[in-house]
DNA sequence: AAACAAGGCAACCGCCTCCCC
DNA sequence: CGGGGAGGCGGTTGCCTTGTT
């Protein structure tokens, strides 16, 4: 159990791998007792052979109760890009935008879903640096605007669509909301979802602990090609919305 | 059916930051 | 102000499962 390393330095010896069943119990029982935190009082309060950071990280990635299962909806999956393209590999960032998500669980569907793609075509890499650029300047022209806006709403989100982009060109994203406004009514999560996505290039704010802080920033992210073809190439249905919620890959 | 490869994911490691004394 | 501990984070490892030959 305890090794003795000289100098009368005593080392416990903690387990590692796995977590059994009673583990997960005693570790389950510690927090409704004593809360989250402190995580290296486990060992000693609740029985367990294992150090505080492991504690932690079952807790925060496997037991706590408001942890959401099951596989990464196409949604989610969107966000994950979106913000990737953004931030980089800022996985606790990105997962504090995704209630119920882990940023382990992020960190390994990126890995294993998108870091090969990436690999494969790396000329992606300098389409996202364009278009990092061009969002960056137009930012910096709506930053104004920008903090007016504190409410995740649709209509909201539609009337803040530009009616035309940086360079002047009018705008694929007029087209889309009175294409929307007109055909399209996102009333369940998933669509609000899909429609949220679309304008990617929103910025969480995880100072603000107020989950309706968000800042919609602009409608730059749609593939290039698309400038102007929209409402004949694509009618405003939710498979069109979700392809065009994917655009930085 | 067996051997091997690839994928997927839980868990660990080490570094960094923050906070308290 | 600085030292130390605790917690947070991103990178990495290693094992188990699934697919392929």
């Amino acid at each position: 159990m305890a090794k003795h390393l000289g100098w009368d330095v005593i080392e416990q010896e903690w387990r590692k791998g796995p977590w059994t069943a009673e583990e997960d119990r005693l570790l389950i029982e510690y927090v409704k007792l004593h809360g989250e935190g402190r995580w290296n009082s486990v060992a000693s309060l609740a029985g367990l052979k294992r150090n505080g950071k492991s504690c932690r990280f079952r807790w925060v990635n496997y037991l706590r109760p408001d942890l959401k299962r099951g596989q990464i909806t196409p949604y989610e999956e969107t966000i994950i890009l979106d913000l990737h393209a953004r931030w980089g590999n800022r996985w606790s960032m990105i997962a504090r935008t995704l209630p119920g998500r882990t940023d382990n669980e992020i960190k390994n569907y990126w890995r294993t879903h998108f870091k090969k793609k990436s690999k494969a075509s790396p000329n992606n890499n300098e389409k996202a640096k364009a278009r990092l650029l061009r969002k960056q300047q137009f930012q910096q022209q709506q930053q104004q605007q920008r903090q007016q806006i504190n409410q995740v709403d649709t209509k909201k989100m539609m009337s803040y669509l530009p009616d035309e982009n940086e360079n002047g060109v009018p705008s694929l994203a007029h087209q889309v909301r009175q294409e929307m406004a007109t055909t399209m009514n996102p009333n369940t999560a998933e669509e609000q979802g899909l429609l949220y996505s679309m304008f990617i290039g929103y910025a969480y704010v995880p100072e603000t602990p107020k989950e309706d802080n968000i800042l919609w920033e602009g409608f730059w992210n749609l593939d290039d090609n698309a400038h102007g073809n929209l409402g004949i190439a694509c009618a405003p249905n939710k498979a069109c919305l979700q392809s065009l919620a994917t655009p930085f890959y």
